[in-house]
DNA sequence: AGCAAGATTAGC
DNA sequence: CTAATCTTGCTA
């Protein structure tokens, strides 16, 4: 079932937590791509230096203030994409990037998408790639996860063997600005998270 | 106007 | 370890 604005609407730590076990979601032309999250960082508007929002609204950053599940997509490095889900109680400035996925369905695209020998663990281990290998592009930015063809299912949407999982909380990889908070969530011994 | 750094990744 | 090479923010 796809999740409605209430999953969204609560404290950015919190949904960072809540999003592990679910679902993403996305139908294409070409066919849909499923993948379920394993690897999410917050990203908070007061006292993050690390943040897009740190320094105030921006033409880049202005989907973050916007409504929760919202997307803001931007590009990085002159190169890559990653993936954020807006979060919040109102218009705060803040979100969860998604870092990496467990592929569930539509393996083969994905591979289409990012090259037919990659294996299945590397797929979606890392921000960038999971945007490649799902079809996420800058057109979705600002979109909503409410409605549309990209879109979070909850954790009983598609059986993955595992009930019950344990959450590991760490600090944020690839930043020097607030290194020390512990704002990277992850599903402890999933084989699908990106490289420390 | 110029420049350095950035929520990364693939390939020497 | 480094190239790739866009956007932002700071300095002049």
């Amino acid at each position: 079932m796809r999740l409605d604005k209430n999953f969204f609407q609560k404290n950015t730590k919190h949904l960072a937590r809540d999003l592990l076990g679910t679902f993403l979601v996305h139908k294409t032309q070409e066919g849909t791509t499923v993948g379920k999250i394993v690897e999410t960082e917050a990203y908070l508007f007061k006292n993050d230096p690390a943040s897009h929002a740190a320094r105030g609204k921006t033409k880049r950053n202005a989907p973050m203030f916007e409504a929760a599940g919202n997307v803001y997509v931007y590009f990085i490095y002159g190169v890559h994409y990653c993936f954020n889900i807006v979060s919040g109680k109102e218009h705060e400035g803040e979100a969860v990037l998604i870092r990496a996925l467990e592929p569930i369905k539509g393996i083969e695209l994905m591979q289409k998408r990012r090259g037919p020998s990659i294996l299945p663990k590397e797929l979606c281990n890392g921000p960038a790639k999971l945007v490649q290998a799902m079809g996420i592009n800058k057109t979705h930015n600002q979109s909503s996860l409410l409605n549309g063809p990209l879109a979070l299912h909850d954790k009983n949407s598609f059986s993955t063997g595992k009930s019950k999982i344990n959450i590991v909380r760490t600090t944020r990889i690839g930043i020097n600005l607030g290194a020390e908070l512990p704002l990277r969530f992850y599903i402890q011994n999933s084989e699908f998270i990106s490289k420390k």
